[in-house]
RNA sequence: GGCCCGUUCGUCUAAGGGUUAGGACACCACCCUUUCACGGUGGUGAUACGAGUUCGAAUCUCGUACGGGCUACCA
């Protein structure tokens, strides 16, 4: 029998969600569904010094609005409580201590100070960055190093202290990564990792490996930024619980920007949004944008980030949510970092607004429109408008401009295309239009076009040259849909007053 | 510096020893459209480099180069 797949995100609180961030909790949010498992969120909150008010409310509003809902979560609930890590304390350093009498770790007692002057002694051009490793750790003040009447007497006097791992000398931690296979570490060249903080707090490297013992995990996802630690917690899976209980570890690639790492800071310098939603950065009062308020439908948003790194062998690239439940798999994943692409998630956001009914859209247009101060009186013409206009939009923001003069009538023409070649004949050709489309019974697009151009051959005129005048008159500039649709949705009243102003404006 | 990971058109990628190296975005051209888009058709464009293994290498091995990550009492 095998177990019920369990896998997690956990995100510190501490700002906006990334493109990388959301990509992580996409793919364990699919093989978790794949697999008919749970996905659960832990929050990872043990560093106090970088605490973000709000930043685990936003992370919750963002994975809402794409859909990825957790099943166990400090918001949602579960049975393996509590899902912050903060909450979690007591039991951690139980754990470190058990590895302490196992001589798998030990204490360490030396302040920040001691840690710099290590640092700059043992400095040199080979190894700018000395470790705290099995090198250097019998020289430093811990309870290797020092007797054990003294290690128990600063214990009792409560002086500030970590708990550190015993990083084995000449051995090779190796495991099967599902993205790389396997990945081997010479022991010898990890350093002695904190596991307990001073103030009690767990570090990571503990909290994860505890949390995913105890939350029962069975598959751990992660960026590629962790490989690197990843001997320490496979040594402490080993120690702690046993290499086989282990959950079967997926280092993701890294989603990079144009120009290397994708900054979490100014995704505006790149021209597009980095965070999924809206992020207020309190410190600086700066506002991120994020890929919702840009325009985007979380449809295409997980989309995309789906096929950052991921494709099922075919050609397909529009994939619905369950589809990519059906097909995805770990395996599929590239291992190399991708470069984000904005003109080609646009795309993706534009073949989902093509493909995405009216109706489903209507509440988010309206907000957006109304935003920006159009006034909407009825349903049934927004709806018509909507569709309309829906395939010229990449994003949801471009209705405005694609569709605001529907709603209100032009205030400027476009009189450059028109008025060099205006003449009288036109002048009255246009009055005749207006004589006959206030006749008209059946205001029909089809309809209109007809008599608008059997009006011009009794005339003696050509429709094209009287077309680009009519659209001028409805819509102000050279653009929009077919003009007799613009009409007949814009319906008889709107039109001959659109004719008769734009005429007005034509022969001043 | 050390360790780890990576490298196919500009970008995302397919091809797990034998293909004219395929698709998508972007770009260009043409068609459609008496507007601008959409759409359709076609085109430009890639296996980082060097050795080796093999009848045969984008694919396996090694080296080099380049890119990225890590190297905190941050995650």
């Amino acid at each position: 029998m095998s177990k019920k797949v369990r896998v997690r995100f956990a995100p510190s609180p501490t700002g906006g969600l990334h493109l990388g961030g959301m990509r992580t909790v996409l793919y364990n949010y699919l093989f978790a569904k794949k697999n008919g498992g749970d996905f659960i969120v832990r929050i990872e909150d043990t560093d106090q010094t970088r605490f973000v008010a709000g930043a685990e409310e936003y992370i919750f509003n963002c994975l809402e609005w794409a859909g990825l809902t957790p099943d166990e979560s400090p918001l949602h609930g579960g049975a393996y409580g509590p899902y912050r890590q903060s909450e979690r304390k007591p039991s951690y350093r139980q754990y470190a201590e058990q590895l302490i009498k196992d001589d798998y770790a030990y204490y360490a007692f030396d302040t920040p100070e001691d840690l710099e002057k290590m640092r700059q002694d043992f400095k040199t051009e080979q190894n700018p960055s000395p470790q705290y490793d099995h090198s250097i750790r019998m020289k430093m003040r811990n309870s290797l190093t020092l007797d054990d009447a003294e290690v128990k007497k600063l214990l009792n006097e409560n002086v500030k202290h970590v708990v550190r791992i015993k990083m084995p000398t000449d051995e090779t931690v190796s495991f099967t990564d599902i993205i790389r296979g396997e990945v081997n570490f010479d022991t010898n060249l990890v350093d002695d990792k904190v596991l307990l903080k001073a103030d009690g707090m767990p570090t990571y490297h503990l909290a994860v490996v505890v949390d995913d013992y105890l939350m029962k995990i069975t598959h751990a996802f992660r960026g590629e930024e962790w490989l690197s630690s990843a001997p320490v917690h496979v040594l402490l899976w080993k120690y702690l619980f046993g290499l086989e209980n282990m959950p079967q570890w997926a280092h993701l690639p890294l989603i990079l920007g144009p120009n290397g790492k994708l900054s979490k800071r100014d995704g505006a310098k790149y021209g597009f949004p980095v965070f999924a939603m809206n992020w207020l950065d309190a410190k600086t009062g700066e506002l991120i944008e994020g890929f919702k308020e840009k325009g985007f439908l979380p449809e295409a948003f997980i989309n995309l980030l789906a096929l950052l790194g991921w494709n099922d062998g075919t050609d397909q690239e529009i994939f619905t949510k369950e589809e990519l439940v059906e097909k995805f798999s770990m395996e599929r994943v590239h291992s190399g970092g991708a470069k984000f692409d904005y003109e080609k998630a646009k795309w993706f956001n534009h073949e989902w607004i093509k493909r995405k009914e009216v109706r489903s859209m209507m509440s988010d247009i309206r907000l957006l429109l109304q935003e920006k101060g159009i006034v909407i009186e009825n349903d049934i013409f927004l709806e018509k408008v909507i569709a309309l206009v829906k395939d010229r939009c990449n994003l949801l923001t471009d209705f405005y401009e694609q569709s605001s003069f529907f709603f209100k009538s032009p205030e400027q023409y476009d009189l450059g295309a028109v008025k060099p070649k205006w003449n009288d004949a036109k002048q009255l050709f246009f009055a005749e239009v207006i004589r006959n489309f206030e006749l008209s019974i059946d205001w029909k697009a089809h309809t209109l076009e007809t008599n608008f151009k059997e009006i011009a051959a009794v005339n003696d005129l050509k429709p094209g040259e009287l077309m680009l005048p009519l659209r001028i008159m409805l819509v102000g500039g050279k653009f929009g849909p077919g003009v007799f649709d613009i009409a007949e949705v814009l319906g008889k009243k709107e039109t001959l007053s659109r004719i008769t102003n734009g005429l007005n404006a034509l022969t001043k």
